[in-house]
DNA sequence: GCCTGCCATGCTATAGTATAACTTCGTGCC
DNA sequence: GGCACGAAGTTATACTATAGCATGGCAGGC
């Protein structure tokens, strides 16, 4: 049944301009670095743009070769640690149940993320629902839990892999 | 403010039996596998007796350990196939953002479940909130998603660490 | 009884993920 | 220059998980 039309913009048409996308997202990354006196280093930078190479989840140890690809090859650290500054200052999130990161679109504000991550294409969606953050927030107000993070990452089908004919 | 009592059964005072907590759940086990016509080998017991042997998330190489300690040693397939079968039965629950797993204490019906996870002492409390299935499921309708698995841990400090002197 | 098929387990090796600890380098400041 | 600091390089290793093949035991048919 496909009575209800739904907002889908959440997904990504396939023809959508990417480029520009990445350039966003590195345009936001530092001007949000300048503005909070940490160094968007050249690694760092390099790094946040192969993240945002595509709108899935991306491995570490993918990452690590795409640097290798270019110059000499880097070593595990030098990717964990990019990875853990660009996390402490919100420009990516990690997908726990992938062991994989994904690109924030929109590190200027604080806000918990909800991610939806298509079995099929792999496409991760970062939601805002304030009412998830709520419905969470007042069951652990009922069990006296004090909340400090809350990881919630919802896999299933996106709208555009569900439209396609199936492979049987 | 703690104005709001709120029900903190959640989580377990230190007292309380733990040896009969851990035999329920066995027998539990028991009757789920019988129930189901599926064999709960000795070995899957003992690895679902141990995964009981605290309400915290217990490390798939800890329950290695704690294998080999009585005969030789066991490798890791032995713990990870076991966990697997008390995984596809439902006994046991995978908490993905520590790489850990935690017994289920209501095997014998269908459920999704949402973690809370307290940083202090390592304690894992589920609960089965229809209020926030409901408010991921909303959400996910409105962006045209197909959900199959939804993965909620919440980390925090529970109610009884809370209540403790901070060590500063 | 005995063959056969199935499932559980054992075993070896290896893939994949992540961090500790120490060194080197460059930049800005005194 | 000398120092302090943060970033990146380097080596080694810890931790998490699975592939692929061998073994063994038990149930059911004959």
């Amino acid at each position: 049944m496909n009575s209800l039309a739904g907002d889908k913009s959440a997904f990504h048409e396939g023809g959508h301009e990417h480029e520009a996308c990445i350039e966003d997202a590195l345009a936001r990354a530092e001007a949000v670095c300048r503005e909070r006196g940490v160094r968007l280093t050249p690694l760092r930078r390099r790094v946040l743009e192969l993240v945002w190479g595509s709108h899935r989840a991306v491995k570490a140890y993918d990452l690590l070769a795409a640097l290798g690809d270019a110059a000499g090859t880097a070593k595990p650290p030098t990717v964990y640690r990019a990875l853990e500054f660009l996390m402490a200052q919100g420009l990516v999130h990690r997908i726990d149940s992938l062991n994989a990161f994904v690109g924030c679109p929109q590190p200027n504000r604080r806000h918990s993320a909800q991610f939806l991550i298509c079995g099929d294409c792999g496409e991760v969606s970062e939601m805002n629902a304030a009412s998830i953050d709520r419905a969470v927030a007042d069951q652990a107000e009922i069990s006296g839990f004090a909340l400090s993070r809350t990881i919630i990452e919802v896999h299933g089908t996106c709208p555009r892999c569900e439209a396609l004919p199936q492979t049987p």
